[in-house]
DNA sequence: AACCAATGGTTCAAATAATGAACCGACTAG
DNA sequence: CTAGTCGGTTCATTATTTGAACCATTGGTT
């Protein structure tokens, strides 16, 4: 692993849950010695990348991302094409529709939208990482991968997140080959308890898997009516923006649409 | 310079301007080899901090700033804090409040407000580089700045903007020794022609400067009654951000306001 | 069609920068 | 007072980065 991509996987460590984190955490989270991972750090600081907190020792993202997203977000409006997809998708299945992109070998959350009918509904986090075992929208980018990387995924530890997730490499392996065949991935308690989810991939200009749209439902409520709805919905939203963002999905993977 | 602030600095040859770079280019922009900045490059893609377009050339910023900016947020309110003190100094002046923060030798704008009160008005880029010779922001920055640093930026060819612009490093060291003795800077016509703009710095934990907030007004509107309003209000704003920020203004700081 | 000058990407010996064990001083808890 | 943290620093060893030269392509010019 290269310097950069060491000072980068650091940036990693920072979540909702954990928004500051001391040099010697961050060492042992890392795997790093705390002298490189200072060393590291100190390059982040001075770019801007981190800072260290008020009170002088913890260290936590800093504003040079701000900027950064700006720009992003000025060049590739997609987080905003993202949000305007999964509001029409929510409207349609008055469920929660929320939208992950992949990047290197982790699946983040980029967006959602809640749909105001129900009471109780699936709620999300923003840039949380997905596990590719567990939800959907894992299992529907993860079938469209390359098998390296299927490879890579599937030999490190899965994390058996509830009792109905699917740990075993090959039973999962069974599950992508259904899901190639039908462009549909589905999960049924596998992240959350009572979280029924529908996902389809979404494809750059090469036919390259970028990420994935989801409908998460309450178990409680799904219905044979409800899922024809959700897959036919999400079906038309992922392959529209797909479209919209300049991508194409692989060959017969339209008429997989037809079918379903 | 390390590996990592060597791939770091490619990030911030984007910008709004110039969204996509190629290889060649960026190398060039960096002044690194082509092959380092290939792998450096690499590096930052397969962490999704840059990504190449659709036609598979040049390179852009990619979808993992958004993940961090997200979790940023989540972690400092600033940008929010920053609005909220922006609009009501905005309000309070009647004209344009923005507001820039240090990130490394660099200031670049991070939030603006209007005032609905006038049909002519200052209008600013977010993300945008600020100069700081050339401008009030700039010259609040780094009054406060460490000596060294001073020595650095304005050791570096200092670009005329306007015919007003300071460029001389010596009477640019008078006016800052101006600054640090009023804890405010003043800008006419220096970085736009018709502009005149008051900058007051702020600081942080450890009553280092992280940024500033400034006014701009057009020249022609500019009158003594309306220069000791944005002075009163600017300063309020601004040592009440950095309070809320958890920051403290140096020694003397608070004074110097009461004087002004 | 031949040519030229770019482009993105790759190679490998030489040079440089990253590494990590050990060590500070400061702090906290027992 | 001791033991165990913490953030930060040092420096000889080591492994990584570096860059000139090299492809194969592409697009424009003659």
């Amino acid at each position: 692993m290269g310097t950069v991509a060491k000072a980068l996987s650091l940036l990693d460590h920072f979540s909702r849950a954990r928004p500051e984190i001391g040099l010697s955490d961050l060492a042992r989270l890392a795997g790093l010695n705390k002298a490189t991972t200072y060393r590291l750090l100190s390059e982040l600081q001075h770019g801007g990348f981190v800072e260290q907190t008020g009170t002088g020792r913890e260290y936590r993202l800093g504003p040079a991302v701000l900027r950064l997203a700006a720009l992003r977000e000025a060049a590739v409006p997609l987080r905003d094409m993202a949000a305007r997809a999964l509001q029409s998708l929510s409207d349609a299945t008055h469920e929660t529709a929320h939208l992950s992109l992949l990047q290197g070998d982790r699946l983040s959350m980029l967006s959602y939208a809640y749909s105001p009918r129900h009471g109780t509904r699936v709620t999300m986090e923003d840039a949380q990482i997905l596990a590719f075992h567990a939800t959907s929208s894992g299992l529907a980018v993860l079938a469209f991968s390359p098998p390296e990387m299927i490879d890579r995924i599937l030999s490190a530890p899965l994390d058996k997140r509830t009792e109905d997730t699917l740990t075993d490499p090959v039973a999962i392996r069974a599950v992508l080959d259904g899901v190639r065949h039908t462009g549909l991935a589905e999960s049924v308690g596998g992240f959350e308890k009572d979280v029924h989810s529908h996902a389809v991939p979404l494809f750059d200009a090469q036919t390259r898997v970028i990420g994935a749209m989801a409908v998460a439902a309450p178990v409680a409520r799904m219905t044979p009516e409800l899922k024809t709805l959700i897959r036919r919905e999400l079906w038309q939203h992922a392959t529209g923006l797909t479209r919209a963002l300049g991508g194409f999905c692989p060959e017969g993977f339209v008429a997989k649409g037809a079918a379903a």
